[in-house]
RNA sequence: GGAGAGGUGGCAGAGUGGUCGAAUGUACCUGACUCGAAAUCAGGCGUAGGCGCAAGUCUACCGAGGGUUCGAAUCCCUCCCUCUCCGCCA
C-alpha cells in the first residue's frame, strides 16, 4: 500500500510512476474521494467533540444532584446529524482503503523501463550451458524412464497439474530442501522457522496477495487460505509488531509446500512439473532498515545464487522491468536456470524489494529516535525446488538416461553418485 | 467436541454507566543530587488520524465487529484468541 500523503501531496508523479507498470491511476476518483472525506470527516469530528463536551457536562450535573433535561434535549438533536456523518465517512473510508489497497507498488528507479517480459534486463550469467553429445532429454522424459516421475498416477489421485515422485527421485527432492535449509542456515545467517501452510485473510492482505489476487489461491471451507508462498506467513511474524532498530535485519528461512491455482494459466507449461498446484520452495526472507533495503536485496540474491553455484547449474540474473514486475514488488530480480531440453532460460527464483508497501500493510514497524517507522520487506525463492530437481534431471543427465547427482547433495543421498532405472 | 475462567498501556495490574486514554507498580527517557554509578527526588513516557504556517487542538482506539445510551473499558449480541479440566487425537 502506498502512503496516502504522497498521493495527498504529489498524484501527478505518482500517477507517471504507476503509468509505467501499466496501471492507470484513477486521479479523479481519488480527488472526489478525499474532497468528500475532508468535508465529512472535519463535520463528524465537530459533532462528536460537542456530543461529548455535553455528555461531560451532563454527568458532572448529575454527580452534584442537579437536574440536566436542558443540556438532554439539547444534545438529543445532535444525534441523527452526527449518525449520518458517521455511517457516510465509514463508507468514504472504506472506499478510499479499496483504493488505496489496489494500487501497485511504486518502480524503483532503478528498476528499467519496459512494456513485457522481453524487456527485462539480464545483470549476469553464470556458468556455461552444457554440451551433449546426444539429444537432451526433458526432465519427464528422464524422470519417467528412471521410474521416479509419475503423472498419470497424481492425475488419478489429484489431478491435472501434480506430481507424484518415487524412490531415489523423492530422495533427491528432500536432500535439495535440506541442503538449501542447511546453507543459509549454516553459511548464511538465517533462522530456520516452520510456519502455518492455511493463513487467515488478514494475513494475505498484509503481504499484498488480497484483496486483488484471491482466484489464484486456494481456500478451506473454514475460511482459511492455503499458503501461495512461504512469503506470507514468514512476513505476517512481524505483522503489528514494534522491532527495536538493533533487531534488524531479522532473517529468516521456510521450507514449505506453496499452493496456486494458477487460474488462468492453462495452456502454459503443461508438460511436466514445471507449473504445478503444489510444489516445495525454500525461501529467505528480511525484515530491513529502510537504508539498507537495496543492499540487502543484493545480499539476498546472492544467497540465492549461491544454491545454483554449488549445484553446477547454468543461470542467469534478470532485473523485471516495470510492466513485468508483481504488484507489491518495487524491485525484482529474477534468477532463470538453464534447460537445456528448452533450451532456454527459465524462472527459477524470484529476488524481490517492497519497500514499506508490505511493512504499511502490516503495520510492521521500529522505534527510530523515538518515533515509529515502517521497516523494509524482502524476500526471495532460494530455490524453487521442483523447478531445481527439473534442472539437476536435465543439466546433469548422461548419455545412459542416468542422472549425475551433484556433490553438495551426496551427503544427503546416502552417498549415491548417479541415480540410475530401478 | 463438552464445562469453566479470562483478554485493559512495553510488562504487571486496578477500574462494573459519567470529569477515564484509563489508578498504581515496574521498565524506559530527561533533569537534580554524585567524581561516577546505585539509591532517592522531579518531570516525561501508547497508537492511528483530522484541522492548523506553527504553538496547538480535536477525533478514534481498553481482543475484533455490531448494538443499547445524552454518555460504554464497564451493559447486550456475534466472532476471535488464551488458560484450566474432561473427551478425542499425532
Amino acid at each position: 500500500m502506498l502512503d496516502i500523503q504522497i498521493l495527498r501531496s504529489d498524484i501527478q508523479s505518482v500517477e507517471r510512476r504507476l503509468e509505467s507498470r501499466g496501471f492507470a491511476l484513477d486521479v479523479a476518483r481519488f480527488e472526489a474521494l478525499e474532497a468528500r472525506r475532508k468535508s465529512v470527516q472535519t463535520r463528524t469530528q465537530d459533532l462528536q467533540a460537542k456530543r461529548n463536551a455535553v455528555s461531560k457536562s451532563i454527568g458532572m450535573r448529575k454527580a452534584k444532584g442537579e437536574d440536566a433535561s436542558d443540556l438532554l434535549s439539547e444534545v438529543s438533536t445532535l444525534g441523527d446529524e452526527l449518525k449520518a456523518n458517521e455511517e457516510a465517512l465509514g463508507k468514504i473510508q472504506d472506499a478510499l482503503q479499496e483504493f488505496l489497497l489496489n494500487i501497485p507498488n511504486l518502480p524503483h528507479e532503478s528498476v528499467p523501463y519496459g512494456q513485457s517480459e522481453a524487456d527485462n534486463v539480464e545483470v549476469r550469467k553464470w556458468g556455461k550451458p552444457g554440451q551433449f553429445d546426444f539429444e537432451a532429454k526433458d526432465h519427464v522424459e528422464i524422470g519417467e524412464r528412471l521410474g521416479g516421475l509419475d503423472f498419470e498416477t497424481a492425475a488419478k489421485i489429484s489431478g491435472a497439474r501434480f506430481s507424484l515422485l518415487k524412490g531415489n527421485l523423492a530422495r533427491l527432492h528432500r536432500a535439495l530442501s535440506q541442503f538449501m535449509l542447511d546453507l543459509h542456515t549454516s553459511e548464511h545467517g538465517y533462522i530456520e522457522t516452520y510456519v502455518p501452510y492455511l493463513v487467515n485473510a488478514e494475513s494475505l492482505k498484509g503481504t499484498g496477495q488480497l484483496p486483488k489476487f484471491e482466484e489464484d489461491l486456494f481456500s478451506t471451507s473454514s475460511g482459511y487460505y492455503l499458503i501461495p508462498t512461504a512469503e506470507v506467513p514468514v512476513t505476517n511474524i512481524v505483522r503489528g509488531e514494534i522491532l527495536s532498530p538493533d533487531s534488524l535485519p531479522l532473517k529468516y528461512v521456510a521450507h514449505t509446500p506453496c499452493f496456486r491455482s494458477e487460474a488462468g494459466s492453462y495452456g502454459r507449461d503443461v508438460r511436466g512439473m514445471i507449473r504445478q498446484h503444489q510444489f516445495d520452495k525454500v525461501e529467505l526472507v528480511q525484515i530491513a532498515h529502510p537504508e539498507k533495503s537495496y543492499s540487502v536485496l543484493e545480499e539476498l540474491l546472492g544467497h540465492a545464487e549461491e544454491v545454483l553455484k554449488r549445484l553446477d547449474l547454468p543461470y542467469r540474473v534478470v532485473s523485471l522491468c516495470t510492466r513485468d514486475m508483481g504488484f507489491s514488488a518495487a524491485k525484482t530480480y529474477d534468477i532463470e536456470v538453464w534447460l537445456p531440453a528448452q533450451k532456454t532460460y527459465r524462472e527459477i527464483s524470484s529476488c524481490s524489494n517492497f519497500e514499506s508497501f508490505q511493512a504499511r500493510r502490516m503495520q510492521a514497524r521500529f522505534k527510530s529516535e523515538g518515533k515509529n517507522e515502517l521497516v523494509h520487506t524482502l524476500n526471495g525463492s532460494a530455490l524453487a525446488v521442483g523447478r531445481t530437481l527439473v534442472a539437476i534431471l536435465e543439466n546433469h543427465q548422461l548419455a545412459d538416461g542416468s542422472v549425475a547427482v551433484p556433490e553438495v547433495l551426496r551427503p544427503y543421498m546416502g552417498g549415491i553418485e548417479i541415480i540410475k532405472a530401478s
